[in-house]
DNA sequence: CGTCGGTCGTAC
DNA sequence: GACGTACGACCGACGT
């Protein structure tokens, strides 16, 4: 017996419904609504990969008057309007509906349940069995031995013998069911007092709304029931009538019009695309075509030869290393890639384990032969993160000179608020190209090989592809930055401070693992205590690191006060600031209070620095980060030695392990202010200008001002105040935040913000313009034209179109900061070559940079910084650089 | 056994 | 609800 064929009718308003208040909210970066799009998408391509129809049509109803309203003028008469966000997205729907070539059908004066109906009567009589994709139960009617009703999203199929089971009725006899109990949500009146269940019951004993007028007097006499149905008669019939699916529309299109045809690829991935459904864009996109590829290994004296020869003719090449490891100063070289013309791309394996595949060439020969064109800056480079290439290549003896461009930063300018900048992820974007990912090659999980234990044969199109992806995207970039106004912050700033960076990488600090040892030593005796005393108070042992189980014991079994805050989850808060106010009335949470500063020195920084220094170097070499932050500002991971603790005893004995080399000293340089004379130069104000200009103490500046009192009476406490006001400032903060810090009402904290606004009235206008100027644009900018979208600054939630506001105010300060710091390192790199110094640029921390310096170059170090630092870019403000050094970092600072 | 969100704490 | 930008340790839920 053969399958009779199988057609599926998908009604297409009930869907736009579903979708879209299924999914609350879902949009592009540029806030146009995606919800139901993404929705009505997901179960399209769901019901096709699940059911792999032959035959497929979407019906949709036709906005304006149809043959009910004919009948009844109050049809629908109740409900409200189509959503804007709803109906602005149907013709998103609608194109990627065709573009998966799907036919879809409407008819002006039907719905869409008439389009089922008419399809599905057309259909059966065909041959064909029927499925009705809907949630909509007005379409049991329809239901006959051949034609079923699906719903995808509850996953339930109803059939002839369902109903009759449910139901005790034929499907056909599902319209005197809705014509006695009516439709609220069409309006459809109905029989005052029976709904479904009522409604079920008497068309089960009666089988017709006829049948139980012409046997009325079966009905109670005296009944509601009864007097309703009397009463309603003329309705009912009227109702029943609204209520019947239309099967005869006049259609034009014949069933084989519904004959589905393969989705247009390339059209649905543009759209995914478009509309930033970026699994679905993955999943559409455009298989590489390989064929265009010419992928070489290139192993032979005479090959290399030619090859280093013609990448010395080209002015500009792409290069990528394969290596050993993620961590740049550990890896080891195995192989490098080129590319200098779309779809080309060579590949020289110098170091794979299985070298049965092809003779190697040495290292010897590499050097020999590309140590020229690679040290020759004339002849420009590009690189995907080319930090990390440097780096590997500085250890393979090559110092890489004339870097040019780099990929991932240009993808990070183009848009830094994005998560990662990969090499895949560029690809996607600008090509719809699905790349070789690093565990095709390598395997993942506990099964992964390191890259020089890939076979040749499958290293080569993997990395030749990185290289020429990376050339590719090097022209489309560079075109979007000169677009976009970046070329000149790109040039000047991000490009030059690479190589900065990764010789600061390499450089490395010393770290004196005595000093850590020690501190882990006298950490861990007082852990233990205090874990034993933490033990007996709360007459449990418990996990004190877990906030969930320490939340118990503190509020459930010790019965403290109920704390003021739990989170914004399920749990009791034990931060901080509960613990410190708990512990006026119980020991344990000093204890805690102890306990967590201990063991977040002794995990996160004694323990975790230690195992990072490196065992040849005796260093510890972080990486720098060019791509992560939002506003500008570097990152620093692995260790992380950007928030190294200063502020407490305990914390800045950490800084006291990191140390000079031999016959060296630190120095710490450190911006004074340079956020707030950022703000002085942004907004033009003259107190603060004026008070930046005469050298003045900001703080008590600022507490003479809102405070209105005389120099002389600016206590310790007061400028404490003024600062903690001077920082707020810069991050947005509202009136309840500094009442808490200062621990002051909040009317009097506003009365200091008011204080504040209306002195350093610049201020307050620099905050008002930018806000307003963000709300037109969605984007703000540096001194140095770093940007920041920021489309939340016009979003109808508060909470984030406040959060935007703040950041349009803050991203300026703390961007432009970040650009000058960037050139001072920049300027210093050069100025020690210049100088010929022999001082090294070890770290920087966003408003300081760390040196290494012989003893007889100190002065002349400091020398040499001050001017360069303290002129590094004109502002309307002077700059100040502090001073620091020492035989450790803490001395340092 | 890996991933990921939540919570907490450190820096500028 | 209420201060901007990061990194990372730990826990615990969840999926393979």
């Amino acid at each position: 017996m053969v399958d009779s064929k199988k057609i599926f009718l998908i009604d297409g308003s009930a869907f736009l419904y579903r979708a879209f208040h299924a999914i609350r909210s879902l949009s592009t970066s540029k806030g146009h609504p995606t919800n139901a799009t993404f929705g009505f998408t997901r179960i399209l391509l769901k019901l096709l990969k699940d059911n792999f129809p032959e035959y497929a049509v979407v019906l949709f109803d036709v906005k304006g008057p149809t043959f009910r309203h004919k009948l009844y003028d109050q049809y629908k008469a109740n409900r409200p309007p189509m959503p804007e966000e709803l109906a602005a997205q149907i013709p998103d729907i609608k194109r990627i509906i065709r573009a998966l070539n799907i036919p879809i059908i409407e008819k002006l004066g039907f719905e869409a349940d008439d389009l089922v109906g008419t399809y599905s009567k057309l259909a059966q009589e065909q041959g064909f069995e029927v499925v009705m994709v809907t949630g909509d139960k007005d379409f049991i009617q329809l239901i006959t031995e051949k034609c079923t009703l699906w719903d995808p999203m509850k996953d339930t199929i109803t059939d002839v013998n369902k109903i009759k089971k449910d139901m005790g009725i034929e499907p056909g006899q599902f319209i005197d069911v809705l014509g006695l109990a009516g439709d609220t949500s069409d309006n459809i009146p109905g029989v005052q007092g029976v709904g479904p269940k009522t409604a079920i019951k008497l068309i089960a004993k009666f089988g017709s709304i006829e049948n139980i007028y012409e046997n009325i007097d079966n009905i109670e006499a005296q009944t509601k029931l009864y007097e309703n149905l009397l009463s309603s008669k003329n309705i009912v019939l009227l109702s029943r009538d609204l209520a019947t699916i239309n099967m005869s529309v006049p259609v034009k299109e014949s069933i084989e019009d519904f004959k589905l045809k393969p989705f247009d690829r390339k059209k649905a991935f543009e759209l995914f695309q478009e509309f930033e459904f970026k699994t679905l864009a993955a999943e559409f996109a455009q298989k590489a075509d390989k064929t265009k590829k010419i992928y070489k290994l290139i192993t032979k004296t005479r090959e290399l030869e030619k090859l280093a020869s013609v990448l010395e003719n080209k002015q500009i090449f792409a290069i990528d290393t394969e290596t050993t490891s993620k961590h740049p100063t550990k890896a080891d070289l195995v192989g490098i890639s080129f590319s200098f013309r779309e779809n080309q791309g060579f590949y020289i394996p110098i170091s794979h384990t299985c070298s049965d595949e092809c003779e190697q060439p040495t290292k010897e020969e590499i050097l020999r032969i590309f140590k020229p064109v690679l040290e020759n800056p004339e002849i420009k480079k590009i690189g995907q993160n080319i930090k990390y290439d440097y780096i590997v290549l500085s250890r393979f003896g090559i110092t890489l000179e004339g870097i040019a461009f780099d990929t991932m930063i240009a993808s990070y300018l183009l848009n830094p608020s994005i998560r990662g900048h990969s090499l895949d992820k560029i690809a996607m974007d600008l090509f719809g190209y699905k790349t070789i990912s690093y565990t095709d090659v390598t395997g993942k999980g506990k099964d992964q090989i390191g890259f020089q234990d890939v076979p040749i044969s499958q290293a080569v199109d993997y990395a030749c592809e990185d290289a020429d992806i990376t050339f590719m995207a090097y022209q489309e970039f560079e075109k979007q930055l000169k677009d976009q106004g970046f070329s000149n912050l790109m040039k000047t700033i991000e490009v030059p401070l690479i190589r900065v960076l990764a010789d600061m990488e390499i450089q490395g600090i010393k770290v004196d693992r005595n000093v850590l040892k020690n501190l882990s030593n006298t950490f861990d005796i007082e852990l233990k205590t205090l874990e034993k005393e933490i033990y007996a108070l709360a007459g449990e042992e418990f996990n004190i690191n877990s906030s969930q189980q320490l939340g118990v014991i503190l509020f459930e079994k010790l019965q403290l006060k109920t704390a003021k805050k739990t989170k914004k989850k399920t749990n009791y808060s034990t931060d901080v600031e509960v613990l410190t106010k708990l512990a006026l009335d119980h020991e344990l949470p000093e204890k805690l209070l102890r306990y967590r500063t201990l063991g977040k020195l002794k995990s996160t920084y004694v323990d975790s620095l230690e195992n990072l220094i490196n065992k040849d170097s005796g260093r510890i070499h972080t990486s720098f980060n060019q791509t992560i932050t939002v506003t500008g500002r570097l990152s620093s991971s692995k260790p992380n030695l950007q928030n190294i603790p200063i502020r407490k005893k305990e914390g800045k004995k950490i800084r006291e392990a990191f140390i000079p080399k031999e016959g060296h000293t630190l120095i710490s340089a450190d911006y004074s202010q340079i956020e707030l004379r950022i703000l002085a130069h942004c907004a033009e104000d003259k107190i603060l200008i004026e008070a930046f200009n005469n050298g003045e103490d900001i703080h008590t500046r600022t507490a003479l001002e809102i405070f209105q009192v005389l120099p002389q009476f600016v206590t310790e406490d007061l400028r404490n105040q003024a600062k903690t006001i001077n920082f707020g400032i810069v991050y947005g903060m509202s009136g309840f935040r500094l009442a808490n810090d200062l621990s002051i009402s909040r009317k009097m904290a506003t009365t200091y913000i008011d204080n504040y606004f209306k002195r350093y009235c610049g201020v307050k206008k620099f905050i008002d313009t930018t806000i307003e100027e963000t709300k037109k644009t969605c984007e703000v900018q540096t001194i140095f034209g770093r940007k920041r979208r920021l489309d939340d600054i016009n979003s109808s939630n508060v909470n984030l179109r406040n959060f935007a506001q703040r950041a349009a105010v803050n991203t300026p300060i703390q961007g432009s900061a970040a650009d000058l710091i960037k050139l001072a390192m920049i300027k210093m790199d050069a100025a020690l070559r210049k100088n010929k110094l022999s001082s090294k640029m070890l770290l920087s921390v966003h408003d300081e940079i760390i040196f290494e310096t012989p003893f007889e170059e100190k002065d002349q170090l400091i020398a040499l910084a001050k001017t360069v630092m303290e002129h590094v870019h004109p502002l309307k403000v002077p700059l100040e650089v502090n001073f620091g050094s020492g035989e450790n970092w803490a001395q340092a600072h």
